[in-house]
DNA sequence: AATGAATGAGCCTTCATTCAT
DNA sequence: GATGAATGAAGGCTCATTCAT
């Protein structure tokens, strides 16, 4: 037992170096840049290791979207809070704030999203999965918040709308960094930046819902 | 001669017809997926055409950068009118229904976004000049624009912020397709849906900007 | 023990399954085409089986062409009959069908033609034995009777060319099947068809006998 | 023209060596074992002429079953003349002694032989064509020939039945070499050999063929 | 006796590039 | 100026076999 217990502590399965050196390939490069040998001479493993595991590169990177939303998850687990008190405005800055720094953590948090940047410009048959597991959940959340914050007369496309201008401000940042970088040499996004842009976006988002709402009558 | 004229009017030098064709191509495939033969067939050129005008594969791409940023501005030659008396609400939502419009045309005009959407997931060389030369202009028209809203008291910072909640939501659509598509599905992008997503971006803007204006005092 | 009586009634011992399975496999696709992992596949046995049981791929090999051996004598048993009256022609006729027969029926009992067709093109070690235990006892038989039908004058090579003059139209059905299948299509090979077929062999082989008997003189 | 010359006596074009190789391996090792980079390595060339010339391993193999046919078809040129007198007899055995000869020749005419063995035990696309251009056309000349012999009321399926009795004989000692050489250590197959072979299955078919012809009455 | 994981050699193919013409 | 042939590096994958359990 003691020496069962060794080689768990010591020797990694192949499997899931696997995943977390592909997990660290893929989002450096992308699907077709990054090749398998890479993958697994970094995760001290042999060629044919991918195939016997996951069926093959295609197969491998199914499942590292799910690692990687796992990994992410685990960092910051998802806002479901319904805290006891709090205001609306408060709420969303929460769900903003978290959504942001989910994006712009970094070491294996930051994954996630670098792969879904890739998955936006080439999608590829994985994304069908995510979408429903991981997106959708995260949709009918917000959706829910903004009903409350829109009011009980608002339609559903309203409501779509609204989530879409309060998830884009949050994207934008992470999506287009290089030109933001270039436009406005000096943008950082460590915690404190964050923590300013997800009150802009919250106080921004607030009014717009305020005019949205207002167009409902 | 007149073999010579025929020949110069009915078939495009072959120069042209390569940044076309690589053109269409590196949008619809990305640079890596690309093939030269590919490029090359579809121009009707020899395989080594591309590195006889271009000096290679990275060389003709950098062109193509260039060749669809003029193809766009061909086709909606930047909306720099500043027409006599708009309300500024009407004024920016004519801003972002240019916008959205350039994003979702078809054709020609479909490479630049296409091509610009692969750059912010994978940055070459080639973005730095895109930047300055085309992104840089605009900016700045947004920028005037929104501090005309925001007043004379607002900061640099206020306007960048806003600017970014404005585009942001233009950006969106375009760069978030896949999702969307799969999230919602009916959602499209016709004429008329374009003239209502820019009804609503910009009624949401402006209750931000207002908003954020509040927030100066 | 109830549980192994049940296993060992129930579950057949792996070697044998192996063998089964790897003799359809062989016989389908050949020694190189055949993948020890299908073979195990079709037999519900472990990757490894296969090494463990028969040392290796060509272990198994040797193996099966002995199974398939037993499984073709199994259901048509050796043509050893000398029946008390029939005419030669009658007796020839009897063994040309059973030929056609064994070559021609389904199933487990296909296996050693296939087997063997493919060993004409490949021979393998395998072989020697074969024609020493299988094929040579037959082909004595056949000579026995083609010398009576040759009468004593006969040499032994005259009946070896006559035999295999017989044999060889037997064969030719089994073997050339693609290529008589695409010259005449419509072609078949029904159990109507095989008596025909034996009928028309008999009859040019007496003709043949006796052309072959007159050169003698 | 002097260089080209001199280029054309020296170096042999790449794809012909391709096909002179690609056709000696193919017959050696068949489709499957046989290797690109074996063929490359003895045609002197580079690993991707394969694919350049001829599209990929399974077009190589096309072309190749061509070539043989044209390799065969130069040496021993089809048997089409009908000379002035000559008993049907003789004409029979002129036509199976070239069968043979062609079946037995070495070098480059064998590759045929061997590679149509070959497509008897594995079919590949490839035979499809090789029947309709090359087999069919023989065919015809054969049952022709049999035509008159078995005279005016022969039916079609006759004529059949008779021309698969020569023709089996012939390729038998081709096709079940590997068995023959076990059975009858000595047998051997140098010209003299092939003639008296070939006087063989004339007589034994002649007499085959009268036999049959009486069956009609 | 039997297994699941792991191995390494090898295969066919693709691709951007170069070279002689 | 332009081409068709040729190159070599690399990629994903398959397979029989071995090893520790």
């Amino acid at each position: 037992m003691v020496r069962i217990k060794a080689k768990v502590a010591l020797v990694e399965p192949t499997r899931q170096q696997l995943l977390e050196a592909a997990s660290a390939v893929f989002a450096e490069r992308g699907f077709r840049a990054a090749t398998v040998r890479q993958i697994c001479q970094r995760a001290n493993a042999n060629v044919a290791a991918v195939n016997y595991h996951f069926g093959g590169k295609a197969g491998l990177y199914a499942e590292v979207l799910r690692h990687a939303h796992r990994c992410a998850e685990e960092r910051h687990p998802n806002v479901s809070v319904s805290p006891k008190r709090l205001t609306p405005a408060r709420e969303l800055e929460i769900f903003v704030h978290a959504f942001l720094q989910r994006l712009f953590d970094e070491g294996r948090t930051a994954w996630l999203g670098k792969l879904m940047s890739r998955e936006m410009v080439e999608p590829t048959a994985a994304l069908d999965a995510v979408v429903e597991e991981q997106i959708q959940p995260n949709s009918r959340r917000l959706q829910d918040l903004l009903r409350r914050l829109l009011g009980p007369r608002s339609s559903a496309e309203q409501v779509r709308l609204c989530e879409m201008s309060v998830v884009s401000q949050c994207l934008f940042y992470h999506h287009c960094r290089p030109v933001i970088s270039r436009l406005f040499p000096g943008f950082d996004f460590g915690p404190k930046a964050l923590r300013r842009l997800a009150a802009h976006i919250t106080r921004f988002s607030m009014g717009g819902l305020q005019s949205a709402k207002k167009g409902l009558g």
